[in-house]
DNA sequence: GTCTATAGAACGATAGAC
DNA sequence: GTCTATCGTTCTATAGAC
C-alpha cells in the first residue's frame, strides 16, 4: 500500500476511535509508518489528511447501507416478505429497512460518519462538515423512497410521513451507538432496533386491537 | 458563585460544546474567570473537575427527562389524552412520553450526556463513564416503565416490548441530536420525533388498514 | 484562597539535508 | 519521497510567594 493511502487509512481508523482533537499527526504517522516530512509531504496537514479520510468513509458508508437497501434480495429473507412473488421483485420496504438495521456493525465503535458531527472543529470546517453532511442527507433521502414505496404497497399505515420515518430510522441507529458505548455493551443498540423494527412492522392486523 | 462553583459550570459548558479531549484546563480558568493556581486548589487536575462537571449534567437531566415524565399533566395536553377522565388521573403513557420528546432542547449543542459517550478518555475512566451510564440506563427504565403502563392500559399493541421501545425512544432522541448537528438545523431532530410518535399513536384504528 | 513562575511533554507545522 | 532538526504554541501540572 502506498504511504498516502496508509496515512490515510490511519487517519480514518484515529477519526472512528478519537475524533479530530483526538487525532494528532504524530499518531498518525506512526500508525501508518510513515515519517513527519512524508506526511506533509503528501498532505499539507491535518485537516486536508482528515478530509481525505472522510471523503473515504463517507463513501464507504454509502456503499454498504446501498447494499443493504438496494432490495435485490440477498437470499435470506425474515420471513415477512410482501408481495405477489414473482421471480426477481424486489423485497418489500419493511424487509429492505429491517436489513438496513439488522446489518453487522462495530457497535462499540459507534459510527465512523456520526461521530463526526460531535467534533466542533469539523462541524466549523465547512469542508470537512460537507461530506458528513451530505452522506446523512442522502440515507435519509433513500429510506424516504422506500418508506414511501412501502405506503404505496400498503404496507404502512397511510398516516405515516416518508421522510419522518426515514429520519427516525437514522436517528434510531445514531443513538443505539451512543447508547451501546453508553452501557458497554451492543445489547442497547439491538434492543432500540428491535423496537423500531415492532413498530414498523407489517403485521399489524394484531389480535390485540389497541385503544380500546 | 463561588469559584469552584464556577470553575464546574465552565467545565460543564466546555464539555458540552468541545468534549473532553477538547477542553483545557486554561480554558476552564478563562470562562470560570480563575487563575491556574486557584483552580488546582479546588480540584486536583481536569479529571476531578470533569467528574463534578459531569455529575451535575446527569443530575439536572434525570430532573429534566422526570419532570416531562412525570405525568403530573402541566395543563397543556396534547388532545390525545386517554383514561377516565377523573380529576387528577396521571396522563396517558403516550402523552407522557411525547412530553419528554418534544420538551424545549438546545438540539443543536447535542446531548450534554450522550455526547460524552464519544469521547474515548470518559470511557476509559470508570468514575467518568459510570454516571453517564447509569443515566441514560435510568432514563430507559423509566420510560418502560411508562410503555408497560401505556400496555396495561391497552394504549400499544400487546406485541410491544416496554425496554425495546424505551430504547428506541432514548435512541431516538440521542440519534436526533447527530442529525441536527450534521445538518445545521433543528428540524431534522423534529422529523426523527414526529416519525416516531406517529408509530407510537394510539390512534391506531387508522382508516387505512395496513396489509391488505 | 489566589497569584505568578516554571516545567516537561505533546501539538501542528516548517526547513533543509539527502 | 523520506529523513532529522527545529520552531513557537498549547497542554497539564507543580512550586512557592503572597
Amino acid at each position: 500500500m502506498s504511504t498516502p493511502e496508509r496515512l490515510i487509512e490511519a487517519t480514518r481508523e484515529l477519526l472512528w476511535d478519537r475524533g479530530y482533537v483526538g487525532t494528532s499527526p504524530k499518531a498518525i504517522q506512526q500508525r501508518a509508518g510513515a515519517g513527519q516530512g512524508s506526511m506533509y509531504h503528501h498532505f499539507s496537514g491535518k485537516p486536508a489528511l482528515a478530509r481525505a479520510a472522510i471523503v473515504r468513509t463517507t463513501e464507504e458508508l454509502r456503499a454498504t447501507a446501498e447494499a443493504a437497501l438496494g432490495g435485490t434480495d440477498t437470499g435470506s429473507g425474515t420471513g415477512t416478505e410482501v408481495g405477489a412473488g414473482s421471480g426477481t421483485a424486489s423485497a418489500s420496504a419493511y424487509d429492505r429497512i429491517a436489513a438496513y438495521l439488522v446489518r453487522e456493525r462495530e457497535v462499540l465503535r459507534g459510527c465512523p460518519v456520526g461521530r463526526l458531527t460531535m467534533d466542533p472543529d469539523i462541524m466549523a470546517d465547512e469542508t470537512l462538515r460537507a461530506p458528513v453532511d451530505e452522506t446523512l442527507d442522502w440515507l435519509r433521502g433513500r429510506l424516504a423512497g422506500i418508506v414511501q414505496e412501502g405506503l404505496e404497497r400498503g404496507e404502512f399505515p397511510a398516516a405515516l410521513d416518508p421522510a419522518e420515518i426515514a429520519s427516525t430510522v437514522v436517528a434510531t441507529v445514531q443513538g443505539g451507538y451512543v447508547l451501546a458505548r453508553a452501557s458497554g455493551s451492543p445489547a442497547a443498540f439491538d434492543a432500540g432496533v428491535r423496537g423500531l423494527l415492532a413498530l414498523l412492522a407489517p403485521a399489524r392486523d394484531d389480535p390485540n386491537s389497541p385503544r380500546s
